[in-house]
RNA sequence: GCGCAGGUGGCGAAACAGGUAGACGCACUGGAUUUAGAUUCCAGCGCCGCAAGGCGUAAGGGUUCAAAUCCCUUCCUGCGCACCA
């Protein structure tokens, strides 16, 4: 063995080993059990960052351990292929989206593989291929003879000055990213999913997920929104013609106190008042105006105007005013809502503004109504009743509901119903480098979906992108056709499909990415027999992808391909990961704008205390202002290239810094002083098998001595016996971290401790046999708990502790029941809750004898003062309170 | 604006079921080894205080024998908001 840890020679050597003994690889073994763990596969940017390796390497870490538990693990890694970066390359570099990112997968495989994660290449899949898509396409066509999939206006943000559709992410300040162009909605027809569909279904398998988090549960719970509220009518002419207006709201009890109605500015009765009013058309064209996103949307001015027409109340029949707002969204509900001053916050500052009646309907016994005291009381549906709305005075919320809603129901004008604020999933995108929407317009047969023996609709490759709308849109060799119906021409759509559809489903087809006649074979439900077993990824997609997923699952499910079971549910256990966080350090560059610059190039000033409290740009020696921690991304130029880091330090001491710095679940900060500490633990670890093994073999034993001699020689070692039971707590609560907690920063202490125990004993008695077999016992242990974080120095280690030994085919750690066991424990002592000292008694102590030993402490007698104690609480196993 | 998290020493964090606050690591300080540096080793390290002791988990209040942990109010930070992935 080496005296000096060189981290490239042994990685190197570990990562051929695997490679040759194809360890990583996953084999159907009905025999035995199977462990699934998925990471979310990678966009290929060109380059790996800090959150992929942090990512990659918690699943590594629980496919190893997991495989170390006996089980047949898959870890499968595909590239989520299609988006657009690959369009903006191609337009800034004049590179063909395709080659583009082929060349970034072929570079960010090589990263991975230097990190030494156990990944299955042999699966490796990219949504790019048309052997992925063409599945994506033909499931596409059965849900849409299914009627899950159908068509619809959507609205969209439009440059004005590009000539095309932008992204939300693309809207800046409610400008056009590139042509700086006031962005505007505009409407066309899209393709939509049904998820609405599944919506109770939705919602109840969350119930169902009882390894997910609480806190992705809530949020999906409430992304869905189930509420149950009324659909209601207001009734008014137009043209001489009777009309409805339909609503919804989950405050029917407040329907007396309607003092406006206000619709969307693209709602038709809004577009028919403005034919004759100009200064409405010039409200509505300004409502057009701005970003679609719901953020946008929701903290811009509330605005608004009559448009002069009235409808009836559908009780009253009273005139009721019908307003313009920019606030009311057309495709959300009915694109019309009634408003309530008096007992909505937001119809409240509306009605303010344009100085609109507020009518008080809602009251609470010893409550007084003003215009600054209501919210306090208003939602308490237990004690709030009806006031000034007739026959309904003193109900409460409930009663008053049903009261309400059985008159309305009576005259047609409205029925209870059961409404989502899930909308259905628009996924026409008017991009080229995506999945072709498999659907043929023509003119006799209308929406044609593409025959399975014409799929897969091919994508051309050979395309040069103008940033103006979808090339394909241009391409007649890829659109004109003939209608596979009626024989005459037909125009095949030139729309793609939102790159959202292929990541909720590639996790299936890794079970079998070989299969070219089916999308899934027989082999998925030997890995997904109970779901995915661990799933992986960030935070951030908490709520759109994994809702997308498990819809996505339950349509395949549903639509039932020969041989496959499914699950209800996709993913059985889900962790999600925190973000990786850098100080970010910038200049002001005088146009409001900021330059960033990389802490690379950067020289830092530290206090006394060794906080950055300034740095210097090394290239001109001036002044940059630290700012805060930012997740480390391009924009804020902070992040730290991984095979920099790799080439440097090696991949076990990054995987062991972000294993270490933080809990899987929270963010990570990024520290160079922190990455010293993790190298110079692994430098420790390595020095103390080496030295070890060295007197191993320097002691000239025959054989070190076996367990039972050790065990009886521990009876006269009281301090080494200690150690040994340090040993296997530390075993027992690394298994637990890793199995049950997922919690790798305590795994990683835990052994620390252990090792820092081991020596302090091992410098205050000299080496022996029995000492030798004790130390061997622990080095093997450590190392094997150390494997799942940092696989390849293990791999090197526990060769040298055990030669010919493979410590990839090794089983965790067992704990030895009998050396846990211990005849005396420590009790804390508290007088009045506060801490004044310590006791030890027997560990067989019942609360009698425990509570008779607190008390006869010399800290007791001193705070009691000879008078009998108020209260003894006995905690056994961990303290006394004494309440004198 | 709405939904969901989080806030603990100089820093990253630990405290798993309401029961020893600060494990483990970093930084820092002192010492040893070394020609020097790096490395390594030993000791110290929440705040105030000579000490006894007191205070201390964003702020304020509450429940309890006991609160970082439970409840209420406020503030701050992060994530998501349907076309970034």
């Amino acid at each position: 063995m080496q005296e000096k840890y060189i981290p490239a020679e042994v990685e190197a050597a570990a990562q051929i080993h695997w490679q040759k003994t194809a360890a990583a690889r996953a084999v159907e073994d009905a025999a035995r059990p199977k462990y699934y763990c998925l990471s979310m596969f990678p966009y290929p940017s060109g380059k790996l960052h800090m959150g992929h390796v942090r990512n990659y390497t918690i699943g590594d870490v629980l496919a190893r351990f997991q495989r170390m538990q006996g089980f047949n693990v898959l870890q499968p890694m595909g590239w989520d292929a299609f988006g657009m970066p690959a369009e903006n390359a191609a337009i800034a570099n004049r590179v063909a989206p395709a080659g583009w990112t082929r060349q970034n997968i072929a570079d960010m495989k090589k990263q991975l593989q230097a990190l030494g994660l156990s990944l299955d290449w042999a699966r490796e899949l990219a949504t790019c291929t048309p052997e992925y898509y063409r599945w994506e396409q033909w499931l596409f066509t059965r849900l849409f003879e299914k009627g899950l999939i159908y068509k619809k206006l959507g609205t969209v943000n439009w440059d004005p000055v590009d000539q095309t559709v932008l992204a939300n992410e693309q809207v800046i300040d409610g400008r056009g990213w590139r042509s700086g162009a006031l962005v505007e909605k505009r409407e066309i027809p899209m393709y939509y999913m049904r998820i609405t569909a599944y919506a109770e279904e939705l919602l109840a398998g969350l119930e169902t997920l009882s390894g997910w988090p609480e806190q992705v549960k809530r949020m999906q719970k409430n992304w869905i929104g189930k509420s149950v509220g009324v659909r209601l009518a207001f009734p008014y002419t137009l043209e001489g013609e009777a009309k409805k207006l339909w609503v919804f709201t989950t405050r029917a009890d407040t329907l007396m106190g309607v003092t406006f109605v206000a619709v969307a500015a693209e709602h038709p009765l809004a577009l028919h008042a403005a034919r004759k009013n100009p200064e409405l058309a010039a409200f509505i064209e300004e409502c057009r105006q701005g970003s679609v996103a719901e953020a946008d949307l929701a903290t811009m001015e509330k605005k608004g105007m009559p448009t002069g027409l009235t409808v009836r109340h559908p009780l009253t029949g009273a005139e009721i005013p019908l307003w313009v707002g920019n606030y009311v969204l057309m495709g959300y509900g009915e694109g019309a809502v009634m408003a309530v001053p008096a007992h909505d916050e937001r119809d409240f500052a509306f009605a303010q503004k344009y100085a609109l009646p507020i009518r008080q309907v809602i009251a609470a016994e010893g409550e007084q109504f003003s215009l600054e005291h209501w919210q306090d009381w208003y939602a308490d549906k237990t004690r709030a009743f009806c006031v000034h709305s007739g026959k309904y005075d003193g109900l409460n919320h409930a009663a008053a509901v049903d009261a309400i809603a059985a008159d309305l129901e009576a005259q047609g004008l409205g029925e209870k119903k059961t409404q989502f604020r899930l909308r259905d999933w628009g996924i026409s995108r008017q991009r080229y480098w995506g999945c072709p929407i498999p659907i043929l317009h023509c003119e006799h047969c209308g929406d044609v979906p593409v025959p399975d023996d014409q799929l897969p609709v091919r994508l051309p490759e050979a395309v040069t992108l103008t940033g103006a709308g979808s090339p394909l849109a241009r391409m007649p060799e890829f659109y004109a056709t003939t209608c596979p119906r009626c024989g005459k021409a037909a125009r095949r759509e030139t729309d793609t499909m939102d790159t959202f559809v292929e990541s909720s489903w590639y996790f299936l087809r890794y079970a079998c990415p070989d299969n070219h006649s089916a999308m899934l074979d027989e082999r998925v439900n030997y890995w997904l027999r109970d779901g995915v077993d661990q799933y992986i990824g960030g935070i951030e997609h908490a709520i759109l992808h994994l809702l997308y997923a498990r819809f996505f699952h339950k349509l395949i499910r549903d639509v039932g391909l020969p041989g496959v079971k499914l699950p209800d549910e996709p993913f059985r256990n889900l962790l999600p990961q925190g973000m990786v966080i850098a100080p970010a350090f910038y200049r002001d560059s005088g146009d409001n704008t900021k330059e960033w610059f990389n802490p690379a190039g950067l020289d830092l000033i530290l206090d006394e205390r060794g906080r950055t409290i300034g740095a210097t740009l090394k290239a001109d020696g001036q002044p940059v202002t630290v700012g805060g921690m930012e997740k480390m991304s391009k924009s804020k130029n902070n992040g730290v290239d991984p095979q920099q880091f790799i080439d440097l330090h090696g991949a076990d001491t990054a995987r062991l810094f972000m294993m270490f710095a933080a809990p899987p679940e929270q963010s990570l900060e990024w520290s160079d002083a922190g990455v010293e500490g993790a190298s110079r633990f692994l430098r420790r670890v390595w020095r103390m098998v080496f030295e070890h093994v060295n007197a191993v073999a320097g002691a000239g034993h025959a054989a070190l001595p076996d367990l039972a001699h050790v065990r009886a020689w521990l009876e006269t070692q009281p301090a080494r016996k200690d150690l040994r039971r340090k040993l296997h707590q530390t075993i027992a609560k690394v298994a637990d971290d890793y199995g049950r907690r997922q919690q790798f920063n305590t795994a990683v202490a835990a052994v620390m401790e252990l090792l820092n125990a081991c020596d302090k004993v091992d410098r205050s008695t000299p080496g022996s046999p029995e000492t030798l077999a004790l130390t061997q016992e622990i080095l093997e242990a450590v190392v094997l708990m150390l494997f799942p974080i940092v696989p390849h120095i293990a791999q090197s280690l526990y060769a040298a502790l055990k030669p010919g030994a493979d410590a990839t085919r090794a089983a965790f750690p067992k704990v030895d029941e009998s050396a846990l066991a211990q005849d005396e424990i420590e009790l804390m002592l508290q007088v009045a809750g506060k801490l004044r000292g310590s006791f030890k008694v027997a560990a067989t102590a019942d609360k009698a004898a425990i509570e008779a030993a607190a008390l006869a402490t010399e800290a007791a007698q001193k705070f009691l003062e000879g008078r009998p104690p108020k209260k003894v609480v006995v905690v056994p196993g961990r303290l006394v309170n004494i309440v004198p």
